[in-house]
DNA sequence: CGCCAGTAAGACAACGTTGTCAATTTAAGC
DNA sequence: GCTTAAATTGACAACGTTGTCTTACTGGCG
């Protein structure tokens, strides 16, 4: 009563721990022990379980082994990224996956859209299978409330009150979250992002320096925190400067290129139209060049754009930016990551990833200089 | 013996359907059907289920579920990528996510680099997961051996020899495949593609329409299937339009796009240099565009680059491109494999989805012209 | 020859869930 | 009041695996 059993249900089944164990003529356990490469099996055992694994294919099921060592590990871990088609969470995803590889890891991805409703959705998709840990860049578009509100002395952040519900409870059963390019809307978890604020009082600076008073902000829209930061570090940068706040000349909750675009063309139309922008995203950029094309003022008109984006560098004249590296920013936060899944207890860590300025040339122009190139 | 109970164990534990039973003072088999919204629960049990579930922060787990309901389903798909970094990859992967969410699906990614052996173990990977699904873009770089073999009239392409084990394993388990970008390695698989052969050769005609009978052919590795197929299309445009195939103008195996910007210098440096340029990938189009920008001859000298890419309509001459769509390949795709998980047995379908050929200026310079804008 | 240590192998329960079926309660019909 | 059907509820096994414990065997030593 060994191997002589018809094998019936072969139909579709994939093959299981049971089949391997009866062609082999050997218990389950012994199986087991094969395939987790423990010690205490004889080579002929060995040998004949391995040769019934061939036959069937069979294929460990890591599942059920998770399952019975006690869900301690899934060798998964969830990212949430805005959308993973944009090429800043593109190359964080990335980052993270070379991570995760050198930790045998699988990554879980979704995109959240800037939609708390929809990342909490993600979140509880993630969790009920199980992941180790999540990185998380977290929605902020609002809902209803009010984020931001300002006050006599500037701008107060108001952290939102989504219920994070999903979220909180992936902290409190003790898995770790990082989260990233925002701050952690909870304050014991880990972060990593740039200094959205410096890096942009740097850029208006810069401008001041080649002989602009006059420059405008245009920004994403003003409930994602990073566009408040920018905006608040384009307000220092001003004061820095000893330039004036021109209400008029700052363009918010500029959601597309094409509204950047539309908001360019408006400003520059206008009576005391600025001699420089700041544009306050990737997007925006691209679409102010776009107009700046259009009316030919791309000679004339400074510009810095936070982000680094393609191609940049082959415009005429090539685009000055603030760039983030997204590659350090993903690989800092996945080693976090991991370093909690191994054990560390430290407290939270908050980390800052540095940005570089990149000179190209639009940033450079003087005021009524027309730095012709080719 | 309802309730009281000491809570001893509850250190960090994750709550089970047994702790939500004892503090409802119900079985554990009435919990199981409140959570799956089963009929035949009094409303008064109902209820205390419910806030015994709140209590305790009760998460459903899905992992133990999927195992007793006999695996049939994870929820959770995979997606094989080059690397989910590039933009064409990052743009499938957004398009399959927006499809798998409406089948409450998760999507596990890789990247391959492609690399056979490097697919192999994240196949592997995906699959001791248990995922209901695969969309792979194979990897085709080559091991050792030899992809492509040259006939006396023409390219044939070879299967590779790979042992691709682990993704025929699962075909064989039934769970469904569908190829994107390249050929299945399976006679009985899905796949998604686009014509990449007639795209080029329509490329090519056009720059003979505009008065070219020099027209290089820049490439990509040429043991990429893509690559092969546009490569035959560019022979095959050459002779429609009745012009000599010349090997000197013929790059090949081009792997960046610094290696592109050298090549297009050499190639225009030397006597005899084409007047059109035809360039078969993404970066080897980037790699041209800054090297024709650098000799100052983006005015003189016409391109036409396989792939859209960002910027290509802000650069200075336009570049004109045959562009895919790569959301479209990744949502074919997606429902492909979404149909055959809900139990289409349809043969093997090999979907083509069409390119857009975009006429944007640099494709269309004319011979010694000097197509001047802006 | 008997005893013990050491190794190899298997029996069994358990991980957290759900399918099956039996037990219990409730309501209704005569 | 008694029978019967319907509705609730729970006991138990099972999914595929691994941890624990027991059993069977080997050989060495006194």
């Amino acid at each position: 009563m060994t191997t002589l059993t018809k094998l019936e249900g072969m139909a579709r089944r994939a093959a299981t721990m049971h089949d391997v164990a009866k062609i082999a003529g050997v218990s389950i356990k012994t199986v087991s022990r094969v395939v987790n490469n423990e010690a205490g099996v004889s080579p002929e055992l060995y040998d004949k379980v391995q040769k019934a694994m061939k036959l069937l294919d069979y294929q460990h099921n890591e599942v059920a082994s998770n399952l019975r060592r006690g869900s301690l590990r899934t060798a998964t871990i969830g990212l949430l990224l805005e959308d993973v088609s944009n090429p800043f969470s593109s190359a964080v995803h990335r980052a993270v996956e070379d991570v995760a590889r050198q930790h045998e890891t699988l990554v879980l991805t979704g995109s959240n859209d800037e939609d708390p409703a929809r990342e909490e959705e993600i979140v509880l998709a993630l969790t009920s299978r199980r992941v180790d840990g999540l990185i998380v860049m977290p929605a902020s578009r609002d809902t209803g409330g009010v984020l931001r509100k300002r006050q006599a002395n500037g701008l107060i952040l108001v952290d939102s009150n989504h219920d994070r519900a999903a979220l909180l409870r992936v902290r409190r059963s003790g898995r770790p979250v990082v989260f990233i390019d925002r701050p952690a809307p909870f304050a014991d978890a880990d972060s990593v992002m740039v200094d959205n604020r410096v890096s942009s009082t740097k850029a208006v600076l810069h401008l001041a320096q080649h002989g602009h008073t006059s420059i405008a902000f245009l920004g994403d829209w003003s409930n994602i925190w990073t566009t408040a930061e920018r905006h608040i570090g384009y307000i220092e940068g001003l004061a820095a400067a000893g330039l004036q706040l021109n209400a008029r000349i700052i363009k918010p909750d500029i959601w597309s290129s094409e509204a950047a675009h539309h908001a360019t063309t408006e400003l520059l139309n206008s009576k005391n139209a600025p001699t420089a922008l700041f544009t306050g995203q990737n997007l925006v950029t691209i679409g102010a060049v776009r107009a700046l094309q259009q009316l030919g003022l791309q000679h004339r008109v400074a510009l810095v754009g936070f982000d680094d984006f393609p191609m940049a560098d082959l415009l005429n004249p090539a685009v000055t930016v603030i760039a983030q590296d997204p590659a350090a920013i993903g690989r800092a936060a996945a080693e976090m990551l991991f370093a909690r899944l191994d054990g560390d207890r430290q407290p939270p860590q908050h980390l800052v990833v540095p940005t570089r300025f990149v000179a190209r040339g639009s940033g450079e122009l003087g005021i009524g200089e027309s730095g012709l190139v080719s």
